[in-house]
DNA sequence: TCATTAATACTCGACTTCGAGTAATTGAGG
DNA sequence: CCTCAATTACTCGAAGTCGAGTATTAATGA
């Protein structure tokens, strides 16, 4: 019954096909893939089996039965708890109430792109808006395939995804547009600290140049080992 | 030298970190957080060290010097290898060349909404939206007093969040003007169906009476277990 | 001057996540 | 009728993540 915080999504997408019906582990995982809630839910075996046994000790589960069919793996089914039915709602609600900051490799990326050389980050992002441009016209083709009369409600987090795919296109594409025509300020400074180093300029007389280059308030470029 | 399979952003940002200058972990999180590269990337002490001792099995890293002061922790600093320095630049490019699925809580949410009932729904994420609109506002705020000069290409990343901000905002307020108006299709069956449990219908007779709802196809609602 | 807070620099272990591996059963093709 | 692939159902251990805890020193202020 401990109060174990459980983080994982999966465990939640448990609790609720548990709200629909009794179910073992692996017929859990055949029916979110069979939804296309693989897409917005990671599901591994591991994770699966491990939440499931989590979702028990923390009293939000129970094991219904246990039934062995020939000489097939035991298949353990499992029910919802009064507790685990509260559980389900709430947390349901919680995610959809409450913005929580989301760490993706791209915002990551973007943070560190300075490190790499800014013709270098064009072609990687250029790479990069190919992709997404094509993301975006899969996705067009499975849409026009979706049978007329299919609710939208069913498919509505493929929505969301598309809005964020549209907006990520629309971002790529600018950045790339502003660092060609060096309409980004800092670019220079960028792309010259990176002459420096690859002519193997030290440190320091590269944060000369570039404390030189910059007009008016430098404050932003110091480092906090140094700052008065 | 093993290959380890990095994928936390965590320790590309040491490699990058490092390809500056040498090191202590401990410097690492202060010149992170300094930077604000801890909105963009996720940062712990555990994770941290345990990331750095995993770059150092892999070569990638090693250490420099190890030094006391006083009666203090022992500091390791740590400096790149070759190897390190090409793979912070492969890593860092592949990044930012290739979009991967990224998972966020919100739309494993969404993908599960059906769960809870719409009007219930709708409130959640009203809720979401005011905390959107908050979260945009204050935004605007730090924009707003970002000095004069202050070069954009260091802020890259802020933008970036901001677009997926305003994208998240559109669709959100779009969903909620279309869950209201029943604009949405399905969402009539979804009412029905949490009207019918709350009532106590027995799950098969709900099933049955949201099939004669739907005109046309209704193959999607077929479940995997039952289709022929 | 003495107490209290902040900063420094890391450690530890509980918990999660991952995905390859296992081992039986069913189905379809030749 | 035999074989080989797919499906069923789960196990296991290595690796990663998390954040509270520890122990010292520096700074602040009553």
């Amino acid at each position: 019954m401990a109060e174990a915080r459980l983080s994982n999504p999966l465990a939640l997408a448990v609790l609720v096909l548990l709200f629909e019906r009794p179910m073992h582990p692996y017929e859990m995982s055949t029916t979110l893939r069979y939804r296309r809630k693989e897409d917005s839910i990671k599901l591994n075996y591991g994770s699966l089996y491990s939440v499931v046994a989590s979702l028990e000790k923390s009293g939000l589960i129970e094991v219904k039965e246990s039934v062995r069919e020939g000489n097939r793996p035991e298949r353990t089914v499992y029910q919802l708890t009064p507790a685990g039915e509260t559980k389900a709602t709430a947390w349901l609600s919680e995610l959809l109430s409450t913005p929580v900051k989301e760490y993706t490799r791209f915002e990551a990326a973007l943070s560190l792109i300075g490190a790499i050389d800014p013709d270098d980050a064009i072609r990687q992002l250029e790479l990069r808006l190919g992709s997404l441009i094509l993301q975006q016209r899969a996705d067009d083709g499975i849409r026009s395939a979706v049978p007329a009369g299919f609710p939208r409600i069913f498919m509505i987090e493929s929505e969301y995804q598309r809005a964020l795919l549209d907006a990520e296109v629309q971002f790529v594409r600018n950045l790339i547009t502003d660092l060609k025509s060096e309409n980004l300020t800092g670019v220079k400074q960028w792309r010259r600290m990176h002459e420096l180093r690859s002519a193997g300029v030290p440190a320091d007389e590269i944060f000369a140049e570039l404390t030189a280059m910059t007009a008016g308030s430098t404050d932003w470029l110091e480092d906090p080992t140094t700052r008065s």
